[in-house]
DNA sequence: TCCCGCCGTGAAAACGTTTTCTGTTAGTCG
DNA sequence: CGACTAACAGAAAACGTTTTCACGGCGGGA
């Protein structure tokens, strides 16, 4: 009933307990004979090498922390099924963490991670509360922020961002529109500052003054802001004639006040968002966003914190080039070539 | 640099290593004078405990395992969204294995999750193939299903799935449908039988003769399937007058058949889907489908296994009454009251 | 023949906790 | 005043591994 140690094993096979960590451990120094018998032996035991005795000899424990706002996020559950199965093949395992955005949840996890001896963590969302604490162990603590970057001694990968919405700028720009509204964010948020850079580099090239909208005040309500500043615009009065959604999230919430208020896309806005989420592919939805290879950024993420835990590399940054997919939520402007 | 151990906090404090983990306990024989000096020995030390090193003496992990085929798939990912909130309240870790429903993959999760000494195990999908290994392991270790039965000898919480079917089916017969498809799902999935066996009773009942559509082939190109076969249906001919779902993710394939075919939903056919997923509620497809009361699923599920964990009680079923959500995919068939 | 070195293995220490068993001190009761 | 109890705290064993060190045997060179 009670599960196989090595020193069944060893007892079974005729050896010492050493042998056989060493035999499973496939050295060198053991015979091929010695080899099979503790093969043979574990296979009949059913013997699985308990990880907390390895773990405690210094050796590392193979599991990676991540640290998400919220997995039901599809932008969160993107990257963590790339992590996860990166993370696997490596033979490595990931705990997850919701912070919900609570800096409180952030840091009882952050503990619970290092309680458990894990060997690195992915943070892709960290409050300002948290940062402090976070540094402290980032000495001890191989770590990766993912499509973050909120400390300059800590590697990170992400995409481009402000590549990413200068490249949707210059589509709309090229689309005729001459009215465009960058739309939501939260002001404290960074991957904002950027989107919005890149937007109003397009528009000064062309000539064209832009506008924007910002969310000032409590996070957590991003969603349910977006949509009462949508329906808000879509009150009457003159429109925009395109909106630049900072997220796809965002976007869809612009697509239900417009739904709302009989405004239709493209016909009488036209909307890209940024990111790319599943949602976006979705018949009757067609957003056109801007994807941020989510897959690629987790999968180059595991990788990176992985050969900054074995030591094989120090802190790097990567880059990922945004791609514009465009579907159906844009329109070009009547009059234009 | 090297974080620090339980005898560094009781050097510091002065006192016995054994009396600090009694006094981080909060044992009734520690003097309360003891133990403020014990915390701020931790405090100023940063003292984290060794999970690896307690879980050793036989105490538990606090980790559960959480064996799911697709974290992207938001039916999954809420799920996990309500299981670690839970869990987390609890103090419990969950670690998380997307098998992608390959059997091997399944297998190697399992073996990962026992070396790591979970403290048990949630399974939301598992294959045939893995669940002789996985009942061999069933006396030694928690487990509850959740959202399937596949064995009796196991927990299990999930929904009525014929009973959210059945009143589906009967909304559809209210109002006025009377040739109904059932569409979808693998031919071996219980949860397809289920959920077909409340239609038909709802059918015959209404004394209406109901078809179905069933995917007999590779499991993993299920989506790929719907949308072909939509797209066979949709090619012209006699329409159904609406279509059950087998699952939301079935249904938005049908709507993207639907719309790639210039049927109309709800106008031409109308449709109702199972599950109640995120992509559901979005502007524009509004699907009238059956709540499956995920979020509630999951923490009963956590729940159950710590009762089980904890040796407070032994097999439990929880069977949740699912419910209609009516959106705006199905309409009223001309001529009935 | 003897010694050296190498190969394969075993014994034991170490990892950081919890827990059981003891021991000490002070207080109480006869 | 002596002995017993209660309250508190320490010493040491135990958990299952890995790793360091040591040892025995064996082949080969002198």
């Amino acid at each position: 009933m009670k599960r196989a140690t090595i020193k069944d094993v060893a007892a079974l096979a005729g050896v010492s307990a050493a042998t056989v960590s060493r035999a499973l451990d496939d050295r060198p120094e053991i015979t091929q004979e010695t080899k099979r018998k503790v093969r043979e032996a574990c296979r009949v035991l059913d013997y699985v090498p308990n990880i907390a005795a390895r773990s405690l000899t210094g050796q590392k424990t193979h599991i990676l922390g991540m640290l998400v706002p919220d997995i039901s996020n599809p932008y969160f559950a993107d990257m963590a099924t790339a992590i996860e199965r990166r993370a696997a093949q490596e033979g490595y395992r990931v705990l997850l963490s919701n912070s919900m955005r609570d800096p409180e949840q952030e840091l009882k996890s952050i503990d619970s991670f290092l309680a458990r001896q894990i060997d690195g963590i992915l943070i892709s969302a960290i409050s300002p509360q948290s940062q402090a604490r976070h540094r402290a162990l980032m000495g001890n603590l191989p770590c990766v922020y993912l499509g973050i970057n909120h400390s300059e001694e800590c590697s990170y990968v992400m995409a481009d961002n402000a590549a990413g919405s200068y490249e949707a700028a210059r589509y709309l720009l090229g689309l005729g529109h001459r009215d465009i509204l960058f739309f939501g964010g939260r002001d404290t948020s960074r991957t904002r500052e950027l989107r919005l850079k890149g937007f109003r580099q397009a528009l000064a090239e062309g000539g064209v003054e832009g506008r924007d909208l910002t969310a000032a005040g409590d996070i957590r309500q991003l969603r349910q802001w977006s949509y009462e500043q949508a329906l808000e615009l879509f009150r009457g009065g003159p429109l925009p004639s395109a909106i630049f959604a900072f997220s796809d999230i965002t976007a869809l919430k612009i697509m239900e006040a417009a739904e709302e208020r009989g405004v239709r896309i493209p016909e009488d806005v036209s909307l890209v968002g940024y990111d790319n989420i599943s949602f976006a592919a979705l018949p009757r939805i067609h957003l056109t966003t801007v994807s941020q290879h989510k897959f690629r950024l987790g999968e180059i993420a595991v990788e990176r914190l992985l050969e900054q835990i074995q030591g094989r590399r120090e802190r790097t940054v990567d880059l990922l080039r945004p791609e514009l997919v465009v579907r159906s939520t844009c329109r070009r402007v009547s009059g234009t070539p």
